[in-house]
DNA sequence: TTTTAAAGTTAGTCAAGGCTAAATTGATTT
DNA sequence: AAATCAATTTAGCCTTGACTAACTTTAAAA
């Protein structure tokens, strides 16, 4: 009966979800650097205190993830200090500003209530690419 | 100089973030649901080895997860023989199939190139809303 | 019917990202 | 200067979701 391929479709998925596990091993990661840079610019310095309470997480698990951020150079820190950004960091912030704001601002060119798009946005901006978010910024008209 | 929330606006940023991890706990399930479904469609039965093959990861890993969607009430399974979904798991996989493709022909409606669509149709689906997903789907021509 | 190959399972390991509880450090009051 | 309080760190625990290697079962071929 010839090629299995013929009678069933190839269905190359596995390149979509191992796209898809990269974006995830990514969110924590983009939203940290994003948040470091909102509250440098707003309260003048990154306090461990401040980011657990915006991310509603324990002071201990925001400790972790700055390690980390540190271990991949996203950030700089020392002992009961407050957290600096690397410039690898600064380009990670900047560049998911940009994109967490052309995706809010489409949702809310679409139509879509301005809390609710702000609770879709902060998930949907890991999941976009280039292409889409173009698509997404001539929709809103820039 | 009185209030700090005069001075700094209040953020409360937390309930967001928690309802992003929550997400985030659920994709694996939803993509698991709604892979075994389109086995069933489309091959007659669910095997583990056609799960590994098109998430891209190993037969141990299905196993895994088989396990602890069984634990969840979405699937039932025996040993060496193929896996089915419970009704709880046939409603959820009813209901992401159909936020997929509203997902993925909003993207297409919006004119991004098919290919680019189906990899980010698959990470979108799982952070919009009833309201966004009703925007999407309006917008597409229902 | 025996042998072999494919599918599935089990055991053990790891990193990410959460938690609590306890210890430490730094900053503010007294 | 000492005491206190807030912030931070450390230690230890857990689940999810990934892996490899080894083993068992089932199905297919010889
Ligand atoms: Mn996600
Ligand atoms: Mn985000
Ligand atoms: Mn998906
Ligand atoms: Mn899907």
């Amino acid at each position: 009966m010839g090629d299995p391929s013929a009678r069933h479709p190839r269905h190359n998925k596995a390149e979509v979800f191992a796209q898809l596990r990269y974006a995830h091993a990514r969110e924590v990661t983009e939203d940290y650097v994003e948040m470091i840079a909102d509250l440098i610019e707003e309260e003048g310095e990154a306090r461990s205190v401040a980011l657990a309470e915006r991310f509603g997480v324990t002071a201990a698990t925001v400790n972790n993830t700055i390690k980390r951020l540190e271990r991949d150079g996203f950030v700089t820190s020392r002992p009961y200090r407050s957290i600096f950004l690397t410039d690898q960091g600064k380009e990670l912030a900047e560049k998911c500003r940009k994109r967490h704001e052309i995706v809010y601002n489409f949702l809310i060119a679409l139509g879509v209530d301005p809390a609710i798009a702000e609770f879709d946005a902060e998930g949907i901006e890991h999941h976009v690419s280039e292409e889409t978010l173009a698509a997404f910024s001539k929709f809103s008209g820039n």
